[in-house]
DNA sequence: ATGAAAGCGCTAACAC
DNA sequence: GTGTTAGCGCTTTCAT
């Protein structure tokens, strides 16, 4: 036997139709004994392994999901891609790797992949849609698409994401609750969505606190190390330089904490630092940073759990699932010096 | 129009037989102008998508490959699979997220994989392989199959690595040049070969060197954050604790560098401290941490590449790829203190 | 409980 | 340059 089996080659083995082979061993429990372990035998002597093109074209299924990501060299995504492949790989479906970089037309092409078949349902991390006539026409909210972490909006797709506005509001509130009256923000690229709730989170809390924002508190950056040491660094030029800083992730927190040193500054002692997503080993830096977790890998298995529901036809549900974050009080931030 | 459009539909609209279409669509020369535009026409005006279980069906081949890692939630595969997912895409093909958890059982289901026709080949970086004697009896060294990152022995498939021993030797040396004497190693999880070679480039530098390796110079770690403490832990409680530490991976100094710190030791003040992998933001630490690069991206890519030719017909090449290593001499490394 | 037959949608021989 | 035909390997009516 030097061919590939396939399901004839058992079939005329042990003289019986491809169709029983077939029910067989795929369990259906319509093919009574004496036949059914004789089969299974066969397939085993045989090492058969269907052939999953075949079985595709056939159920009008490819049983693979897609999972499309701004970055996939981003360390953000390790947790989630981690819990969407355990929820995938535990309900028998692959996943297929998505790489948008900010890059409309490749999110085009990740639509597409998902009408030809390449996959049954996609997962979606990036912020934002193609906005090309031709790709609104196509788009139908009950595609099988699932929106995680980011915010998409009139689309309908269901999301699953956290509150980012409470979340940084808390952490600006723990700043607060230190004594800071003088806290600055580093915002990510607005008017992106996520950043913009960042920032709303900020505002808020510096509102309720009753504390304003001088010019040149708000600084904008663009999630990248690079940014959070520049917008430190023009921060710490201002006439009156915030004591506190609230970055709206982790990476421009550590440019940020960097710069701070440079520049001879203490970190707590002089500028508090917050940081946003709790990275793989934020924990481990030195001071650790404080900084607003979110559950990563429940935020993967839950749009896995759901993209798996309307996949076998439940309705996709209406309302966004909000999980929820948590602030790490860890070693950046502390009162600050009486002044 | 309700149903998906096949060929067949632009044949009928056309007047042409569905071959014609294909070949049209397919782009192979064959088909002449008037016919030719009139066939891009009509696919595009009914936003017609091939159905590629079909097409796999027909050309036996998927045009996926899978990727399998050893943990895809650690940081260190990110630009591997950044270069991997660039090189496939690059040339159509579409990569499937392969998740081992060191887990035998996984990986068997992995090559499974690769023989129903899920993917075309695979990118194994995996350590071994299952070593059941099922598994082994339809292990083909002509399967389609590179190994990057690390060594599996034995079994012919070709490799795209870095010199590990070579590359810790550089940075032993690195110490040495230092003027350090008393340097301790924590490796990996030996006897994994890439442990096992890491180690024995320290060993190389500190014989040449004509230094000593004192009882209890040698660590066991797992390259976890935890086993980096703890081994620091261990080394410093020594009668002769050593001024310097050359850890198996970056994750581990981290480890390292936050116990000398709660000890009260100065990095590099007290103990110089060289990690390996040169993770995403160990720049970004603070010192920035001293450590071996590896070109990461570049293993992906060429791993890819390789799996191509192979793919196209090409023969395996024998002799493995080594990529050179580059050691970042950063701020975690300095002379020892005159004793 | 099993078999016969059809067909998923595409591409590749082979004709003309 | 285009059409005809067959068939990739499987699952699923429908019939018995």
């Amino acid at each position: 036997m030097t061919r590939r089996p396939k399901i004839k080659d058992i079939a005329e083995r042990l003289g019986v139709s491809p169709a029983t082979v077939s029910r067989a061993l795929a369990d259906t429990g319509l093919v009574a004994e004496p036949t059914l372990s004789r089969i299974r035998e066969a397939a085993s002597a045989l090492n058969y392994r269907p052939n999953v093109s075949a079985r595709n074209l056939r159920t009008r299924r490819s049983m693979a999901v897609l999972l499309v990501v701004r970055d996939i060299g981003n360390p953000f995504y390790l947790d989630v891609v981690k819990g969407v492949e355990a929820a995938a790989r535990a309900a028998g479906y692959a996943v297929l790797m998505g790489n948008a970089e900010n890059d409309p037309e490749r999110e085009t092409e990740y639509f597409d992949m998902l009408r030809d078949g390449h996959a049954d349902g996609m997962i979606l991390m990036t912020g934002s849609l193609p906005s090309t006539p031709d790709f609104r026409r196509h788009l139908s909210p009950d595609l099988p698409v699932v929106v995680a972490l980011e915010m998409i909006e009139g689309v309908g797709f269901p999301h699953v994401q956290i509150d980012n506005e409470a979340a940084a509001r808390q952490a600006v509130e723990h700043l607060v609750g230190l004594g800071h009256r003088r806290i600055a923000h580093v915002c990510g690229p607005v008017p992106e969505e996520m950043s913009v709730r960042r920032r709303e989170g900020y505002r808020a809390a510096m509102q309720a606190a009753g504390l304003p924002i001088p010019e040149g508190y708000e600084q904008r950056g663009d999630y990248l190390l690079q940014s959070g040491r520049d917008a430190c660094r023009r921060l710490l030029a201002l006439p009156e330089p915030p004591t506190a800083i609230f970055l709206a992730n982790d990476e421009m927190a550590f440019g940020a904490i960097h710069e701070l040193r440079r520049m001879g500054r203490d970190v707590p002692g002089d500028v508090s630092v917050v940081g946003f997503d709790d990275l793989y080993l934020s924990e481990a830096f030195f001071p650790p940073l404080t900084t607003v977790a979110q559950p990563r890998a429940e935020i993967g298995r839950r749009a896995m759990g759901m993209l798996l529901d309307m996949l076998s036809g439940g309705p996709a549900p209406h309302d966004p699932v909000i999980l929820p974050t948590t602030l790490k009080v860890r070693g950046t931030t502390a009162a600050p010096k009486i002044s």
